[in-house]
DNA sequence: GATGAATGAGATTTCATTCAT
DNA sequence: AATGAATGAAATCTCATTCAT
């Protein structure tokens, strides 16, 4: 898609399961850093969030109605600025891009696409309605965009993934769930921001609602095609493709969403666990 | 909740899965009524089906730009009794409260609560806005009736029946799955609006949100307790209680979703036992 | 069209050109009432002006942005009502719509469409934003409405009167010329409404720009047909047609812009005298 | 006003009836050099033609969705110059101007003041909003700058022009009107512009209101004086001199409206010979 | 019991304007 | 000379809610 957006998109990988804007309460955060790449991850942006708003050069000249950025404790009315240099205008650009879709993926995982405003979202970005029209056109190509960063930050690369895998169909099954449940652990919101608008915008004629369509038909004919190999090789049992497909996305979904659901009540990793076994191995193991 | 609301919810159980106010596309219809359960369920809902007149022939008096000075004049005032009988003001009452549940419930489900207007609601049951505030007092005490609904006609079946099931944890838990699954194919709205209600309220301080919290507690403290029991017998491994019944959940719920996602691409009764399947025996069943 | 508009549409011909909303400045007063016509109906109009607010029975809740209705002097909080009688919902309706009607009427003909915000209009109506919303769907809607209005009160009659003529084409045409210039300036809101919004949306692709060319054709068609007629019988030079009747729409049009552009510094009765004049015998009429 | 807008005023007047910034339809084209004078004019445009690369080609660097976050990093930063001499300030400044100018001019005439956009005019342009900022000092200063166009190069020549004429006032004001139809078929931009400004600026009490009532009085004070002459001499009939005098605006603007209304269905030249005919004989001619 | 009128708060969107670079 | 980021005020529009009838 748009090169920027591009450009943001690698960068805002290093989206921490922690940089939740504060929107997400506290308790989820203890369950996001028990893998390894968390903690690398965190580490990274730990290391960022040192630089106490080190230079004001960046400074948007007034923001009177844009609260003070969630984020940041300081409450210095300029925006702080993320990186130390002077910014250039490319690099305010992609700053700006980065705050807004943090603070919107943020918002729309939290409380819905419907329920956020944009002033909530200009507000947790630390700018102003006005800038999300000048960077997006409109609250609905604004979640678009999302849903390409999410697409390109989560999907692609889990399809690519499988389709690395080699062996049969139920290892690469198996490593399909594996990856996507780690990565949804590990890096929720994309994920989730995904998952809760195709639930939000089920059945609609609207552009949001295509895309996703689309965005989730990549997903069951990736799996589709696993399955059907699979059976050809005598490897899975023929029961009916599509709804195997769609068991195994319904897994997935419904995983992320209990989590998300319950929050800190529930370990993630443990719940990961959990379903990974029962997936593999059904709720009789022991048999 | 309002004694009124009470009294009709009790009754309103009889919501079939089939009065879906013309808002949910033909596909669901199809795959509802083929499991001996159905029949049961759809008897119930049978012997109210005296009553003729479907929504869709009564409702909506106005049309959709109903507030415009267009031609109206002399429309009749009085909507056409769903039933045939001269109607007493009780009875005017339950169908009333009945229809605006139903148009609820079916809005609700196919496009959220926040995306919903009491407008909408209003026209698909006939009725006016003025009507819904007659009878319940505002939007938010519309859904925690309907949540109260969803509760008496889906949870506390279910619980009931887990409860009466003798044998072991796993023959409890396959049972749970087994009764909420086919409960919620056939009577999906319900079901589902309990779901996608407790998404689109994760994390809020409100009313709602608690309601929706102490349901699914209710949930999970059933699971729970039976997984310990089970764990104690030996008849579970000790993984984490917690997450076994967010696992139970989350693949209950991923599969409504995952159903309620695709629509008429997939066949729910194929899709119900290829979950089942997996949830008791794993993906790799023919070890 | 629709009976509500028709309906306030036949009461708004009363429409003085004197009861302007107090937004047309003093100096064009002057010159309405020249004509015997005029007489009557500001008569009317001031008859019905004594009615000092008399019964507050009709009263809106709570205006709290809605500044006091521009036309009466009375700062009552409540719109004061236009008719005596305790209003049914259909006068209350009627009676809004009439005040929408004329201040959305008033400034537009002063202000233009696009430079005229809806909160003027419900000041001016002493009713709010929502209001509109309520009658119309939208200002373009409203908009319409006003053509339509326009169109019935202004062209229908029009035709209809050159329609009955008997005499030559030349007659018609000065028949023509001389109904609608004497209209003209006494009802001046509706033509100047049609003429203004026929400049301010040339050659646009909307639902406006349609309605507009479509009002028009009709008055161009009746002057052709008109004038091919007299080109038949020998009554009319053979120039062309089309731009025949465009001069005579031209002329008429170009009248009442300019009447409306010099306001007080002008006499409507003489420029129409003179109009008519240069138009029937040219500029030199003393040959 | 800013000198440099009038340095740049006196050479804009060159700004072709052709070059209309691919905002008017071809149609107008078409009647635009039918006749004699056009010939001249258009001559006078011609040796500027030079200028190969009309705007068409060399605007809009930027889609309409200019400030999305879309591909365009590496667009040429240097719009492509009108003339290909290497540009010194002075000829980078004054093209600007230029082409600002046009766009104005096209899109105020096409769309009117308040419905038009500085985005859409720099855009047309091929240059930013800021830029108009750097010439004119805002939206209200650019259409002051365009009336003082128009005011130089339309109403002064054709009251020179007039003022030459020897004859009686009867023959002046012929002459008036010819001049003024002829130019005004020939160059209708900024004719209409004024024209069209002076209808929507009615009765407002701004700068521009103001300008436009100036400039419309020097038409009036000329065209009386020349009545007042004719009279005493016997020439004109002892009419109203004020409103003999708007019934010649009148007929003249009312005949630019409806050309530009009516656009492509009628021919402009027929249009204005029409109108002349019946200005000087009526429409009894025969008699 | 139910309607239809009306409201006001807040949502999305537009746009003239400012300013650092 | 000109740009592009950003703003804030105001515009259009939506909608839950109130209330007289």
């Amino acid at each position: 898609m748009s090169p920027v957006r591009d450009a943001v998109a690698r960068k805002s990988g290093c989206l921490s399961s922690r940089n939740t804007c504060g929107l997400q309460s506290a308790r989820t955060t203890v369950s996001y850093d028990f893998l390894m790449v968390t903690l690398r991850i965190v580490n990274r942006d730990t290391h960022r969030t040192k630089v106490p708003a080190p230079l004001k050069a960046t400074a948007s000249k007034r923001s009177k109605t844009a609260a003070t950025p969630v984020v940041r404790g300081t409450t210095t009315k300029k925006r702080a600025p993320k990186s130390p240099k002077p910014a250039t205008n490319l690099e305010l650009r992609e700053d700006s891009i980065r705050r807004l879709s943090e603070a919107s993926f943020a918002l729309f995982v939290a409380k819905g696409y419907h329920a956020t405003s944009l002033d909530e979202i200009a507000r947790a970005a630390g700018l102003t309605k006005g800038s999300i029209y000048f960077y997006f056109n409109s609250k609905q190509r604004l979640l678009l965009g999302l849903l390409e960063d999410a697409r390109e930050a989560v999907v692609s690369p889990l399809l690519d993934h499988v389709h690395k895998i080699e062996g049969s169909a139920t290892d690469k099954i198996a490593g399909f769930f594996r990856f996507s449940s780690l990565n949804g652990i590990e890096q929720p919101q994309k994920l989730l921001c995904l998952i809760k608008t195709s639930i939000e915008f089920r059945d609609r004629d609207d552009a949001i609602s295509k895309r996703i369509v689309e965005i989730y038909d990549e997903i069951y004919s990736a799996l589709e095609a696993i399955l059907e190999a699979g059976k050809k090789r005598g490897e899975i049992a023929s029961t009916s493709t599509k709804e195997l497909a769609s068991m195994i996305v319904a897994t997935n979904d419904g995983m992320m969403l209990e989590w998300h659901r319950r929050g800190a009540n529930i370990d993630g990793r443990k719940l990961v666990r959990t379903v990974w076994t029962t997936f593999l191995h059904g709720i009789e193991p022991s048999n």
